[in-house]
DNA sequence: GTATGGTGTATAGAAACACCATACAATTTT
DNA sequence: AAAATTGTATGGTGTTTCTATACACCATAC
C-alpha cells in the first residue's frame, strides 16, 4: 500500500494518512474485505511511531471506513463514508476551490483540474 | 465585514478566519486597499481573544493578501495568492472531492457542486 | 491447550500548538 | 502633546501530536 507524508504539510502525520487511505479506498485501489498493513509496517515506512498509525486507524474506523480488531489486523469495512453535512462537505472544497482562485487560474482551467483529479477518483468504481 | 467560525469545525479558529478572509478576497468583496477591521472588532463579534484574529492577520500578511501596520490597521495588499506548487493545490482539492465520492455522489452531481461553488466565487472577479 | 509470533492498545511523557489575559508600542486623531 | 485607536509581545493554561515502552488480544503450530 503506497503512502507519502510531507513535513511541508501542516496537517498532522496521522491526518495525512487518514486522507491518503481514503483515497485509495475512494479510487477503488482498496476494496472492501481488504487487509491493511500491520501499524507497524506502515509506520517503519513512514519512519514515524506505530501509535501514529495507529490513531489514523482508528479514526478510519470511527468514520466507519475500516474495522480494527484487536490482535488480529484491520480491513476494509465499507467504501462509503457515513453521512455528512452538506456544508460540512462544501467547507473544504470550498478552501481548496479559493486558492486556485487566488492563484489567478481561470475558471475553465480551474473545471479542467477538477474533472482530472475527479477522473483518477472514480476510476475504481463506477 | 461578515465572518463565521463554527466550534464542531475541527480547524483552529485562526484557521478559519484565514480561510473565511481569503475567500472573502477571491469573491471580489474586500477588493485591493480595503481596510479591514482592528484585531479588537473581529475578536469581539467573534467572541475571542483579540491575538486570535492577531493570528490570522499575520497569517495573511505571510502569504501576501494583506498589509498589516503596527499602530494603523490592516489592508487588503493584493488578490492574487503567492505561488503555490501545482501539488499543494491539489492536495486539498483532492481530499475535498473524496469525501464526496465516499459520500456516494455521482460525478455529475460533484460537478454541478463545484461549477457552483466557483460560480461564487468568481462573482467579483472575471 | 499452550507457546510463539504477529497484531492492535494503553500509558506516560515531551514538545509544539491554540487560546487567553494583560501589558506594551506604534500610529492616528484631537 | 494628549488621548484614542491600532497591532505586538509576554506569560500562562489546556490541548494536541508524537514518541517510547509496556500491555493485551488473536492466529497458528505443535
Amino acid at each position: 500500500m503506497y503512502i507519502v507524508v510531507d513535513e511541508n504539510d501542516r496537517r498532522p502525520i496521522y491526518q495525512q494518512v487518514v486522507d491518503e487511505i481514503k483515497s485509495l479506498i475512494a479510487r477503488g485501489q482498496l476494496v472492501e474485505g481488504t487487509a491493511l498493513p500491520p501499524v507497524r509496517q506502515v509506520a517503519a515506512d513512514l519512519g514515524v511511531n506505530l501509535n501514529t498509525i495507529a490513531t489514523a486507524y482508528r479514526e478510519l474506523q470511527r468514520e466507519g471506513l475500516i474495522s480494527v480488531r484487536h490482535g488480529a489486523g484491520a480491513v476494509v469495512a465499507s467504501t462509503t463514508a457515513q453521512e455528512k453535512s452538506d456544508d460540512e462537505l462544501r467547507k473544504p472544497l470550498r478552501a481548496a476551490l479559493t486558492q486556485f482562485v487566488l492563484a489567478g487560474l481561470p475558471r475553465a482551467e480551474i473545471m479542467a483540474v477538477v474533472a482530472e483529479e475527479l477522473r483518477g477518483l472514480l476510476k475504481g468504481n463506477k
